[in-house]
DNA sequence: CGGTATATTGACTTGCCTCAACACGGGTGG
DNA sequence: CCACCCGTGTTGAGGCAAGTCAATATACCG
């Protein structure tokens, strides 16, 4: 209940920074003395939407989502932030957008922005690097709103799939084996569906041998092409044959004006 | 159908830049040298998804949607853009994330990248307003997460037009009445919707006298509090009481980290 | 003042949600 | 080591919101 705040010396663990590649050693130390680390339980919240707190916050280890609550309690969760992410970004006078919240333990590195800011103006790579991955954010955003917005139940959960199963894939270059984070209600919370159809669409992937999931939280891929024909939307499923359903609207398109 | 690209000198319209607020006015006067106008008529596509195309585009007028398509034709309209916005923001060396195609007839305003690379460098303010304009649409695409994942169709309809209420209300600060400057299919794809399901909410709403369309185009704002209960999902549909229907789901939240 | 594009409405269907029962698994204590 | 329990996940039956298809009305434009 109380709130676990280690102030870092050396612990501060050795992350992933995403500037990593653009500083020098001595500005990785620089950036290192500013940093302190917080501890997190699962269901800790970080900081809560609209609450305004200047921080710079990476990842270190763990799990956290970020999401946004309508008042009657539905949520939307907007991301899933893991190791060597960073928390959001978004104006620093601002009101945090989202609730930032533990999905298990985990370790945050704190950098105040005053520092951070400093920083950047000594060395600009900083804030090009900052730019690049607001860039990505914005671009992974852009993508979950395919899935929000236009995909069937069977899409989205085949997309969360795929999408969770490139991460951990580091390791294995083949990827068919992995673990899922985050349960079932969250899952639905990601996709915009209930717990229940994220369960019944498992169930079916399972029926259809595309994937096995020989416990909850573990699921490996048994048929990756047709997970992936189903994510993308290639309209498989034999239920509507041409011209109807869904319609593929297509429409007069005028000119296409080149590059230069 | 073929494309009309003026090159820019004098005629760059007085738009205003999202940099203006940084830059003196020998540095604007250097960065107007740099750019080209490009004009668009309704229909007109920028750039395609996937598509590699390094330039910074910034509207000047007119309105554009950004969108994103499945194979068999479901779009997802995942912003409009007018008057001082840019177009995108992606990694330069990045294909483009979505097709951005012109709405009714535009300016575009057009620097190559490496053109404003080499100003930025000498500029930090450009990286950093670069930046902040990125953390808004950060934030902005979440909101709009929200919306398609978790409200109902009253509810996006209602949140889709305050949030174009606004934007031409600057002129009477009380903004009772706007024109949509989209048809209904454009703003079915942007709210996850069909154009009939748009339809039957917006005459739902006339019928209930909260806003009024002398013509389709037009809205005149008539219960603006009304207006805004339903688009931030204050469940004031009288259709169902207390804790059913769409739960509201209440999580064990263990402790909040406080600011520093 | 027609004629075409767009918007609206209606009747019907369906995908996803709701409510509720049931299964599973893993920890605990008898 | 087994019986019980509680949290989580799964499955089933039925309802409703939103989608589909199709007809009609309205706006827009020459």
């Amino acid at each position: 209940m109380e709130l676990r705040v280690v102030q870092g010396r050396r612990p501060v663990p050795n992350t992933v920074w995403p500037f990593d590649s653009v500083l020098d050693r001595n500005c990785r130390r620089q950036l290192e003395s500013l940093v302190s680390v917080v501890d997190l339980a699962p269901g800790d919240v970080v900081a809560r939407e609209g609450e305004v707190n200047g921080d710079f916050l990476l990842v270190s280890s763990g799990l956290l989502k970020l999401a946004k609550r309508l008042p009657d309690g539905r949520q939307q969760i907007v991301a899933f932030r893991s190791v060597g992410d960073i928390l959001t970004l978004h104006r620093r006078d601002t009101p945090w957008p989202v609730t930032a919240q533990s999905v298990r333990a985990s370790k945050l590195c704190r950098i105040e922005w005053e520092g951070l800011r400093r920083m950047a103006d000594a060395n600009p790579e900083i804030d090009r690097a900052l730019l690049d991955l607001a860039a990505d954010e914005i671009t992974g955003l852009q993508e979950r709103m395919v899935t929000l917005g236009r995909k069937s139940t069977e899409e989205k959960v085949a997309s969360f799939l795929l999408e969770f199963c490139q991460p951990l894939a580091v390791q294995s270059n083949i990827c068919r084996e992995f673990a899922l984070p985050m349960r079932r209600p969250e899952i639905a919370d990601y996709l915009g569906l209930t717990t229940e159809s994220v369960c019944r669409e498992l169930s079916r992937l399972k029926r259809e041998k595309i994937v096995a999931m020989p416990r909850p939280s573990r699921v490996v891929v048994l048929n990756r092409p047709a997970l992936e024909a189903l994510a993308h939307g290639e309209t498989n499923r034999a239920t509507y044959s041409s011209g109807s359903g869904m319609q593929a609207r297509r429409e007069r398109e005028r000119a296409r004006v080149g590059p230069r």
